[in-house]
DNA sequence: ATTATCTATAGATCTATAGATAATGC
DNA sequence: ATTATCTATAGATCTATAGATAATGC
């Protein structure tokens, strides 16, 4: 139990370093090297927790899920509202090496035979959902402007990804919260 | 003249190249060698007209740079129009692998010290400042939802990458010029 | 002369496998 | 026994430099 207890803090170690790498340089640029060093491990100590740097990314991605999911604020099933997806921006706004992995991955993921690519596919396909259904619970079947919560819902997302990427680019230009707020103005019609 | 024009010639294919590596590698995963081989030369034999790998990508930005700011439907000023904007996206959705080059390379270039960071810095700010002149061509001060011009430009350019995603991640799922459509609804205020 | 390409190769890395050694838990 | 790490290393790549060779334009 003690030895499990440590193992498992060993590989929680090893993947908050290797979001710190993959943030760095990419999943691609990032060497088990640089990760197994961040945790005072030689690369081939680090294979003994994860056999091959795809499996690491996997745990990553896995990591990333159950925190997306299990996270307090909301079961699996998504009770967000609108007003819950703006204080989720201002906690990434503080967060932005997380946020740096993921825009990363993100990027990274639209390349042929990524790793990460069927993970976001099904991701967006799920975020895209769960905006519909927090549009739909907020506006019933219209919203103000006239826009179905289906056709609302991947603006909605494109708005919060899109707005990561200018933010992390020029974070003193681009106040990322604010946007978000202002994009909610725009959801419902009028400030 | 012949030399200069055969010369100039073999540069556009390589930058083409390029373009199609990167899109299917990212530029991190692009080896010079794939490049050369797509244009019938050895490694060492591209080098001669591109003496880096990095110089290889700022020439792909700059001609990037061109197409955006030379393209014929405006000016360097640009006397972009909402409705051209809508243009232009059915113009991407039938151009994936440029988008795929572009996304690719936006997503990396957020990692730390990635060559093409600047560009986009830099690309982003003046985009932003472009949208900011369109959308107060378009409206005057004000939007119809109260948003300023300013405020709502970052929203605008966000959407259009944050699409860009979502539909290389899952063309058949998400039709992006409709969604554009419908975030000009969004900007409009009503359908 | 200059331009275009090639062969050879140095020098760096990277991932992953093999196998040894030490420490821990029954 | 099992777990944790390490050293050694095979096998692949990658970028970039050096220098030869052939072709082109004065």
């Amino acid at each position: 139990m003690a030895v499990r207890a440590r193992s498992e803090e060993r590989r929680g170690d090893i993947l908050r370093a290797a979001v710190e790498v993959i943030a760095e340089r990419g999943y691609r640029g990032a060497t088990l090297g640089a990760v197994a060093e961040r945790v005072g491990l030689t690369q081939q100590g680090l294979l003994h927790y994860f056999p091959s740097k795809e499996s690491l990314l996997v745990a990553v991605l896995e990591e990333r899920d159950r925190w997306d999911t299990g996270g307090g604020s909301r079961g699996a099933a998504g009770p967000w509202r609108l007003d819950l997806l703006d204080s989720l921006v201002e906690y990434n706004a503080m967060r932005p090496g997380i946020v740096q992995t993921f825009s990363a991955l993100l990027g990274e993921s639209v390349t042929d035979g990524h790793p990460a690519r069927e993970f976001f596919t099904e991701r967006y396909a799920q975020v895209r959902a769960e905006m519909t259904a927090v549009l739909r619970a907020e506006f019933g079947e219209r919203l103000p402007s006239g826009l179905t919560p289906e056709q609302a819902a991947p603006l909605l997302t494109a708005v919060l990804d899109g707005l990561q990427y200018q933010w992390l680019l020029a974070p003193e230009a681009v106040d990322m919260p604010a946007a978000f707020r202002s994009f909610l103005v725009l959801l419902r019609g009028t400030a």
